[in-house]
DNA sequence: ATGTTC
């Protein structure tokens, strides 16, 4: 990145100058190590300039640590945009709408599990499906997929795929109200009636992982994370029917954005305003995609659960920690210049961070902020943390999501062979299983910045700070 | 991310 053009606020921000471009209604803002300056492509600093760009934007565009380039909008990119006089874009939440993590904890150790891992993760494997196109074992007819796109974890509550307990630690209780099934196209449904309960492909898992290091023991208590204690990661999104969702409104909103005559500088910012037709239908039928991811994760949860019950006995616990989305575009309260306003604020490749007393979290997560989630790759360790009234101050109560890729999906596969990535793996007791060697090769670590990096300038930000260290003990990929 | 090229 050419760092003459970015303005050194401290060692960890950056602000891109307001008169950068003619267009920019706000400066740009990045949270970035020295080092992670210079790995950051030009365009994605040219991509949080034109976010900076859109009708209603306040305080800055920012970007998180692991920032990299996006359709539109970076990976890592976080816009709180006026309700009143701004706009919604798609771009903003992403292709994959809820793309999120849900994790689970367990009441067992890693000696309980030692020894047995190559069969959970085949087990896990066969019985969650996996790979681009997957179909699941679950088959609803439209008017189901009609309840559950508006009824979220509701759905899987009355279906018995989830506890309540389930559905008071996910984000939104697990269902945005406002979702409207007759904004969803016929096409995005029938993509949807077989992939409820499908993990997909790309740099989605199931990974079993052990908690490794306690960073913070009064919050890890609360929490009720434990050293050696096995957790279960769930990352996934909303599959072709979110996909689908976001390929019928860019569509959609690239029209409006003429219509509307607003001016962007890149047509990948394709957007309407919020208080529009067109704004509404979007955002109603994004929060249908939401809904689904949040099914989609549960379903998943709940298979994971039969398996464990089936392999360590029924009496094994697999309580949820929580359920976060880090692509999606949320109706939030934040104070702007001292004013409380009312945001549609995307993100997009960022995890929500709310802090201490946030009147949106449940209660068992009022004294400490929300959990966040924070996945490192196949051959590294993830982190537990919790979110910061610092992030509520500066990001909109958000963090980033993961380390963000180093390398793009083709260039990992010609630097990479998966069986080779797979073996190393081994050698450092990770046990990988996939549908095909080349996921692993687009998936391979060295695709990925060093995720310690990364986590570092979040925690030392104080965006999000760290709880628990978790390292892989074995993972299930498409 | 994605029935990986409308």
């Amino acid at each position: 990145m050419k760092r003459d053009r970015l303005m050194k606020i401290n060692d960890l921000t950056w602000e891109i100058p307001e008169k950068y471009k003619n267009c920019m209604r706000v400066p740009g803002r990045m949270y970035l190590s020295e080092e992670l300056v210079d790995i950051v492509e030009e365009d994605t600093y040219e991509q949080v300039a034109n976010v900076a760009c859109l009708p209603g934007i306040v305080k800055y565009s920012l970007a998180m640590p692991e920032a990299h380039l996006g359709y539109g909008f970076p990976i890592g990119g976080v816009a709180g945009i006026d309700i009143e006089d701004g706009v919604i874009s798609p771009g903003g939440v992403g292709f994959d709408i809820n793309c999120g993590v849900k994790t689970l904890k367990t009441n067992l150790t890693l000696e309980d599990v030692q020894g047995g891992v190559e069969e959970l993760i085949n087990r896990l494997f066969s019985n969650i499906p996996s790979g681009v196109g997957s179909e699941s074992k679950l088959k609803l007819s439209h008017d189901e997929l009609d309840y559950l796109l508006e009824n979220g974890l509701d759905w899987a509550l009355e279906n018995g795929y989830a506890k309540q307990d389930d559905v008071i630690h996910c984000e939104e209780e697990g269902c945005i109200t406002t979702a409207d099934a007759n904004k969803v196209s016929n096409k995005a449904k029938k993509r949807g009636l077989s992939q409820v309960g499908t993990l997909g492909s790309g740099n989605h898992f199931l990974e079993v992982q052990y908690v490794d290091e306690v960073i913070d023991q009064d919050t890890a208590e609360k929490f009720g994370l434990t050293k050696n204690q096995i957790i279960v990661m769930i990352h996934t999104g909303s599959r072709g029917f979110g996909h689908q969702v976001c390929t019928d409104y860019v569509k959609k909103l690239e029209k409006a954005t003429k219509k509307y005559n607003i001016d962007i500088p890149d047509k990948q910012l394709a957007c309407a305003p919020f208080d529009s037709k067109e704004g509404q239908d979007y955002f109603a039928a994004m929060a249908c995609a939401a809904n689904y991811a949040w099914v989609n994760r549960q379903v998943i949860a709940s298979w994971v659960r039969d398996v464990f019950h089936n392999y360590y006995g029924q009496d094994t616990e697999l309580e949820t920690l929580y359920d976060v989305a880090h692509n999606i575009a949320k109706k939030e309260t934040h104070t702007v210049n001292g004013e409380k306003k009312e945001l549609i604020v995307h993100r997009k490749g960022a995890t929500r961070a709310f802090g201490p007393n946030h009147k949106e979290l449940p209660s068992s997560y009022q004294e400490t902020g929300q959990p966040v989630m924070i996945p490192g790759n196949m051959g590294a360790p993830s982190y537990i943390l919790r979110g910061t009234q610092f992030a509520m101050e500066n990001t909109f109560g958000s963090t980033c999501h993961g380390a963000g890729r180093k390398m793009s999906r083709s260039q990992a596969k010609r630097e990479y062979w998966g069986e080779t990535v797979q073996k190393e793996l081994s050698k450092q007791k990770i046990y990988v299983k996939a549908t095909h060697g080349a996921v692993i090769a687009e998936e391979a670590p060295g695709a990925y910045k060093n995720p310690d990096k990364v986590v570092n300038v979040a925690h030392n930000l104080g965006i999000s700070k760290k709880v628990v260290k978790l390292k892989p003990l074995g993972v299930a990929k498409g």
